[in-house]
Parts: structure tokens; C-alpha cells; sequence
DNA sequence: TTAATATGTTCGACATCGCCGAACGATGTT
DNA sequence: AACATCGTTCGGCGATGTCGAACATATTAA
């Protein structure tokens, strides 16, 4: 693993997360590093336009070069390909907004947003990353995951966003056991409060999971009995026939307890 | 400038132009280096998420972190921040496509794209990369630069993207004078047939540079005797506004020839 | 105004870290 | 079954990046 990259790696990390915008000597402080270290570092993403220095107080922030990286591997994600036909029908016949999401180490980035289909504005929350323990999206992906991946996850941080958000690695895994052996997941107010989400895991050639797509709302309209199975049936379908066109066998969700 | 991180960027750029899905023997070509440094550098990008390998092929890819640090660069840039308002308006009075963007090596960054206001549908173009001497907004943007980065840019490598994309230096830089004197650009089908833009720069502190903000829509309707006028007004006055929010002189674009 | 403390930046010597030629195992092709 | 090509591992040489100390500038305090 290459020292210098790695470091610079942490350091796009760290202006990416909270503060916008810092000084050598706060980041130097933040990753660990010699002052002169991190200038080093700094200059060099500063030559490819991944960072980007205010001339006037000389604090340093990410550059235009991560949009133009981050719109280039949109354009070229094949699960967001994939499910942006499906995403759609499913908005529709849900009528509500659609996500379709990747996990990105403990967090959950969202690849596609499918608007709600009325004419309300909304923002698009494209490029978010949310907590993988915090939302169904997240708790789909990861029922999923082999064992290795998954106990790993489950070690790392897990943050806390309402007061629902589930943060113990006890209930998380009896939580996850139970969406891996139903094939789906239910969230209620634990990412923002009001909002609910449903979510089912997209999964791959040789049934790897690529991410999973689901349909978030106000609480009160998706989780009502009745129409929570409905949904539930809607996810599910547009999850598995995202997962045929992904190269996924048919076997569905259903994932074999020994790989 | 520290080379391995150079040379990881380098990767970056490349995975992120055209094929999005690369061989680290193709890599390594692309780049001139050894096939196992090549393998190194994508592994620690990799561990980072910035890369993304196929399990199957073992094809690489950009990983869903630079998603997430776009994202990042969007929610903390200032220029985005301050022309929102003023995008929504000059929209509005427009009734055309309003398009803010910033310079990236020689490309031009789309940072805010509001939409036409009608309901027609429209892709969203945020994080697009177009050549900057294809676009009124990258004349714009060129014109105000300080003359050695502004020659630096004529240097480079100009893109033909359509066939009346202007790609001679003498021919760019009678260009840039006229609009550095007028203090907007005209664009006529130069960077997609049919599409005609008005742009004007934004300045900052010191009266620096930091973007343009301009209307993108049907040759037709923007370029017509009289519309024309009333278009290049509304743009130089919105450019004006964000100007002043971004701390620059009463000054308007006139720059002074000595900075 | 002056002094003091912060900042971002430059320099250079030491030794560490990364580079690449060669070899390996696994795939897919002829 | 022989071949070609892929991604990957290994290890030794040497270029390369690291960090302490010193610098210039900007901001704050007295």
C-alpha cells in the first residue's frame, strides 16, 4: 500500500467530511502528519484540480477536479445504468422517491434519485453518503455482504443520526439476520425523523451484492398496513429484476448460507 | 510535487475519461509506467473507494468515493452557494437553462444547472466537463484570467466538438479581447449543434476569477435581434450580483490591465 | 507603533519507501 | 494440449519523499 497516496487519499478524506475549508496546520493536525509533509501532498492535488487554495487566506478545499471524477464514474456506473428504467417504474407505481445506493465503506452513497412523482420541489440527494446502519438502503446492502465484509462492517463506527437510529451491534445483526432471511428492509425514522424507507439488495453476477435500490418517504404513508405490503412487493420486484439484468442468477435474494 | 501522487492522480484522470472500465495493462500503457506500479497504486486507491475493481473481469474502475468527495466539493464551494439565488431569478427572467460553472485545467465545470421554467424534462448537467473554448462560459471565464494563465490556456490543447467550435489560437484570443472589453460572451452552436449560450464572469475578492454564470438554450430563441440584448443584460446583471456577494470590487468586470 | 504569535512556505540531509524486472498462477483462446 | 494474456507477488537497488529547523508574511496584543 503506497504511503504518499494513501496519505493524500486521508487528506481528500478529511476536507471532504465536515469543515470545508482548512489550513496546512489544522490538516496537518488531523491526519498526523509534518506540516511540511502535508504541504507536499497538498501542492500536488493542487496541480490536478482535486484541491483547490483560496488565494486570499490561503486555506485549501477540495477542487473541481472530485465533481468532474464524481460525474465520470456516474456515467460510467453500470448499476446506476441498470436501474435508472426500473427506478422510474417503481417511483411510479409507488408514488414515492426512489434511491438506488453503493456502499463506500460505512456509508451508503446514493446513485440514482428517482423524484417522488408529484410536482413538489425536491432536492436531489445524488451523491449523499449516509451511515450504512442508519437507513434501509444500508441494512439491505449489508444483510447481504459475505461474512467476512459484513462482521467488519458491523465493527466499524456506527453513527447516530435520530433517536431511532439503531447503534448497538447486537440489535444491528439480529436486525440484518432478519432482513437477509426476508429478503428485505424497513427503516422508520432512524436517518431523519418522519421519514421511513423500504429497501431490497441488488445483486450481481455470482449473487454479489452491487448495492440496493429502495423507496423513502414520510412514515405516515409508507408504513401503514396494507399499503407497507404493497410496497414491500413493488421494492422487491423492481430489486430482483435490477438483479436479472445485473447478471444475477435467479435465485432472488435468497443467498446461500455457506459461501 | 510528489511523484507517486502525481501518478495516482493520473490514474484518476484517466479512468475517469472516456472507458470507464480499464486493465491495469491498459492503465499502465496509457500512463508509461510498469505494470506492478500501476497495481500498487490502484490497490491503496482501491482501499480507499476511489477505484473500484470488477471482481469478475478484474477490470478497474472509479470507486464510488469520488462520488461522495463531488458531492463534498458541491455542499462547501462558495461560487455554488452565492449563485443559487441568482440562477433561480435569472432563470426566471430569462425563461431559459441557467448554467454556473468554474475552470478545471481546461475544462469548464458545471457547479449549478437550473432548469428552464417550463416543464419540459431535462437532464441535469451538474459535474459535466466541457473544453473551455467551446463555451461562453469558459470565454468568459478565460478572458478575466490574468494574462499568464490565460496564455497558459491558449497553449493547451484546444477540443473540436462541433464544427463551428473555435479551435485556432489567433481566432481564441480576438475572441477573449472582445469580450474582456464588452464583459460577456457570445457562443453560437460551438459546443452542441443547436445550442447557443451568454455568459458573464464572476469575480471575487480582489476581482479574481472564479467562475461564470450564463443562459444555455436553442440558438433560435436566444440569438434573435432585440431577445439577444435583453438576455446579455439579464446575465451581466446576475454575474454583477453574485460578484458582489463574492466580495468583489464596484468595479463590474472592467479589470485593470496592470494586476 | 511595536512585539509576539500565528500562519503558509522553503530548504536540505538522512533513510525510508516505492519502483520495476522477472517470475507466478489463473483464464481463456487457438 | 500448447499458447498467449491477464492480474498479481516478490525482492533488491536507488531514487524519492519525509520531517526538523528556519523563513517571510499576516494577524493579533499590548
Amino acid at each position: 500500500m503506497i504511503q504518499s497516496v494513501e496519505r493524500a487519499a486521508h487528506i481528500l478524506g478529511v476536507l471532504g467530511s465536515g469543515t470545508p475549508r482548512l489550513g496546512v496546520t489544522e490538516i496537518a493536525e488531523q491526519v498526523g502528519l509534518a506540516k511540511p509533509t502535508v504541504h507536499g501532498l497538498l501542492r500536488t492535488l493542487e496541480a490536478h484540480d482535486l484541491v483547490a487554495q483560496d488565494p486570499g487566506t490561503g486555506k485549501y478545499s477540495l477542487g473541481p477536479g472530485v465533481l468532474q471524477l464524481g460525474n465520470a464514474y456516474l456515467d460510467g456506473s453500470e448499476l446506476r445504468a441498470r436501474s435508472l428504467r426500473w427506478a422510474e417504474s417503481l417511483a411510479q407505481r409507488a408514488g414515492e422517491a426512489v434511491w438506488v445506493a453503493t456502499l463506500s465503506g460505512s456509508r451508503v452513497i446514493v446513485l440514482h434519485h428517482e423524484f417522488r412523482p408529484d410536482n413538489t420541489v425536491q432536492i436531489l440527494e445524488v451523491g449523499a453518503a449516509i451511515p450504512w446502519n442508519a437507513c434501509a438502503l444500508g441494512h439491505a446492502i449489508v444483510a447481504h455482504l459475505p461474512e467476512g465484509q459484513r462482521t467488519r462492517a458491523l465493527a466499524g463506527d456506527l453513527a447516530r443520526l435520530t433517536g431511532q437510529t439503531k447503534t448497538t451491534r447486537a440489535g444491528l445483526s439480529r436486525v440484518l439476520a432478519k432482513v437477509r432471511q426476508r429478503g428485505y428492509a424497513i427503516e422508520d425514522q432512524e436517518a431523519t425523523v418522519g421519514d421511513a424507507g423500504i429497501a431490497a439488495p441488488i445483486l450481481s453476477r455470482n449473487d454479489v451484492v452491487a448495492g440496493a435500490i429502495g423507496v423513502v418517504g414520510a412514515a405516515g404513508r409508507l408504513l401503514v398496513p396494507g399499503i407497507r405490503d404493497e410496497m414491500v412487493r413493488a421494492v422487491t420486484e423492481a430489486a430482483r429484476a435490477v438483479s436479472r439484468e445485473m447478471g444475477a442468477g435467479r435465485g432472488g435474494v435468497v443467498l446461500s448460507a455457506f459461501t
